[in-house]
DNA sequence: AGTCGGTGTTGACAATGTCAACATTATACG
DNA sequence: CGTATAATGTTGACATTGTCAACACCGACT
């Protein structure tokens, strides 16, 4: 009765419609969600979403929140964890990353790629990669106050340690690393050399 | 007579497509070619480019292929440009590399985003992004002969230097980086940021 | 009981990719 | 030079899809 609408005639369609959605993407890919699929699929008709969403666009902008609100509980899992240094809190930070694209490839896809989004929900969209994003920059203010790194603008070197990983992701997902290559490998050795690189960088 | 297939009735139809779908690209996006639209702006009939390309798919993949080729012509003129030091011919890769992305936002996001290719003529486009691959490989190759970094596998260190760049790329693309800074500062940053961090990284 | 807004359905339409049948034109070949 | 043949282009048609409008249903509140 308040926010999310409750159940009436279906029991819930709006999150049912939610993790339908993303089961598609993740078994097919998000061209494979269409308005017709998603209703067969939950045994509602073709337009019954239209009562929850605006349209096709708004509905794969609220499935690619749930992913960066998922991908976002991961990485703070990662700071409330054990206090471990602040090094190794920055390696698992860009390795948690990296893990989850390379775990739900499509749905990271929609998530940046904005594969099927054709609206201006696109700034909520930023907002919520922006919010992951902060946390990457507290990760970094932290260890400079470790003393770990140079103590430069620590926006500017969460933004190369940020395309760094957001690069090797999506890279992966695109099949242009040969699938003969040892990922978790070339994951930590990423991080690491973003890290060692952000410690020695002597210019800013 | 052979391969590129010459003007019949048009002029040179196939070749008039590529352009088009291209200006098209850089005008409103990869959504908005389409076959009506090609056709309407060519003066030819909507199913005319079939003639030409097996599929819409099709066609899109020979103009990011066409993509690959200008930014290699571009990388490769670093290479063979003034004999300046390996350090330096590798940073000016890495910001060739981004400025190209930055200065065609959409077609780089084709060649790599696959937005609207549902094809398997992707093996194709790999093979086109691999062969710009090889030429930061090479890259990494001469700066190790120079003694400018460990000779540890060049493919991993040409990897992230790789991921780096693109990442960068995309996230600028994608709206993520404020505009509020400065991008170019931020190119250079990046790529003077990998070099050291590959420099610098005690382990393979 | 009756009203009303929330929810779901069906019918319809426009845009699009694509194929088949047909038309036209360039090129090869006698 | 004239015709056959393949290359090129056109039109008609169809299925898929997103979306809207008109209608139907159902639960809550008076």
């Amino acid at each position: 009765m308040d926010s999310p609408p409750r159940a009436y005639h279906h029991g819930d369609l709006r999150t049912a419609l939610l993790d339908e959605a993303a089961a598609m993407i993740t078994e097919s890919g998000a061209q494979s969600v269409t308005m017709r699929s998603l209703g067969l699929r939950l045994g509602v008709s073709r337009s019954a979403p239209y009562r929850h969403f605006e349209d096709k666009s708004a509905l794969l902008v609220a499935v690619a929140k749930a992913g960066f609100r998922r991908l976002g509980d991961r990485v703070q899992a990662i700071g409330a964890g054990a206090p471990r240094s602040s090094v190794e809190r920055l390696r698992r930070l860009g390795e948690e990353y990296v893990r989850f694209a390379v775990e739900n490839p499509a749905h990271y896809r929609l998530m940046y790629g904005k594969e099927a989004l054709t609206r201006q929900d696109l700034p909520e969209l930023r907002e919520a990669a922006n919010a992951l994003f902060e946390q990457v920059v507290d990760a970094i203010r932290a260890h400079q106050r470790r003393g770990g790194i140079k103590r430069q603008d620590p926006r500017v070197q969460a933004y190369v340690a940020w395309s760094a990983v957001h690069g090797l992701a999506s890279l992966w997902i695109d099949g242009q690393i040969q699938a003969t290559d040892d990922i978790d490998g070339l994951i930590r050795h990423t991080t690491r050399t973003v890290l060692e690189g952000i410690r020695a960088h002597p210019r800013a």
